[in-house]
DNA sequence: CGCTGTATTTTTGTTAACAATATGTACGAG
DNA sequence: CTCGTACATATTGTTAACAAAAATACAGCG
């Protein structure tokens, strides 16, 4: 579950694309795999309707490939030099939203983006990996928001989730961890320059 | 294949999504403007089914904005600093599409282009601009297929759409048309560096 | 006159039946 | 035996009715 963090009334469509995508990234859905509305319906307890927004939704955000009267199947990985290109532009994204973030955040920002950390941490230790990789995306997520709100979340979100398609391996050590500690603390002190050479470590 | 424009078998909904943004970006549809499903249904004739995957889609896309329960608006143009950022991306993707097409581009990948050029000169002198913002997004989005296939192009295309969401003054005067003569030139001689610096003086 | 709580209306969200398209299969001609 | 065609099945696309939520109108009260 997602700890005692102020969890954000969610959607049921929402909550079923949360599921979809875990399910996407965890593995337990394999590229290539069809996607059937009806038994996705059927698993979720609803109609056709909103698991049709659901996979458009997906589809969107790259995780789903849809053909017209044919439907939808789980995206495969990118070559190599694409995954480079989205490497590259997610970091400009982030890297955009650290230094537009300087001198913004306030304690009230630090408090919560601390909270997220030692929520990462205890999941880590719980060895809940789903949750890590969660977590891990809902720190950056926090600080690109606060740098452009919805608009730029809605384009930095399809880079991560591209990314974590490609890397579905549980890459999280206790790197994983420390690099957001180091971020986090670059930026209390207001060393600009530290927290992008931290992300850009952390974004790869 | 998907990059050839004279075969229009576009889906119904891919008709309605089109002619939305193309009444989004000309400003028929202002910012902020509240959408009624059922009007649009209306509209076009069919149940509101459809206009809410398309509702859905063009949100994805960042023309919208959607609150639970409550409706999509047309979305307002973005702040200074975020737009500069969007122009950044969208010219790593671009520029990333012409370097890698060096020497892919074939002989029948010119004719296209040249068709879509001769096109975009058609529809210039006919003074149909929106016709003429259409073809100019055409012919960036040939060469990103080209280069990234669907993958690119989705990720590409909600750069573009917000881009001309900013700018909806008509901004085609004639050195659009030359700019892009400019960079089909310089691909066809091979001279990446003169492509991609006429690509960066195109995406503004 | 302004405010508030309630009833009405409008609008979005969901559902299940129906239509259209694609897929799989059996059959027959060559 | 192979290829192609027609048929049967399964799956997606669309529709209209229904449920739930939000916006609006309005009456009563201070």
């Amino acid at each position: 579950m997602s700890g005692n963090r102020p969890t954000k009334i969610l959607s049921v469509k929402d909550q079923i694309a949360e599921q979809m995508r875990s399910d996407i990234i965890s593995g337990d859905l394999a590229p290539n795999t069809k996607l059937n509305e009806k038994e996705l319906a059927e698993r979720f307890g609803l109609s056709r309707g909103p698991i049709r927004d659901v996979i458009l939704q997906l589809t969107k955000e790259g995780l789903l490939v849809s053909k017209n009267n044919v439907g939808a199947s789980v995206n495969s990985v990118l070559d190599p030099s694409l995954q480079k290109l989205m490497i590259s532009l997610r970091r400009n994204i982030e890297v955009f939203a650290i230094e537009h973030l300087k001198d913004k955040l306030t304690e009230k920002d630090f408090v919560a983006l601390e909270k997220i950390l030692a929520d990462l941490q205890s999941a880590f230790e719980r060895e809940d990996f789903t949750e890590v990789t969660k977590i891990d995306i809902s720190f950056h997520n926090y600080l690109i928001h606060k740098a452009g709100g919805d608009d730029l979340v809605n384009i930095w979100y399809p880079f991560v989730m591209r990314m974590r398609l490609n890397y579905k391996r549980i890459t999280s050590g206790v790197e994983c961890v420390n690099e957001h500690v180091a971020i986090l603390n670059a930026l209390r002190s207001g060393d600009t320059a530290t927290a992008v050479k931290g992300l850009k470590a952390n974004i790869r």
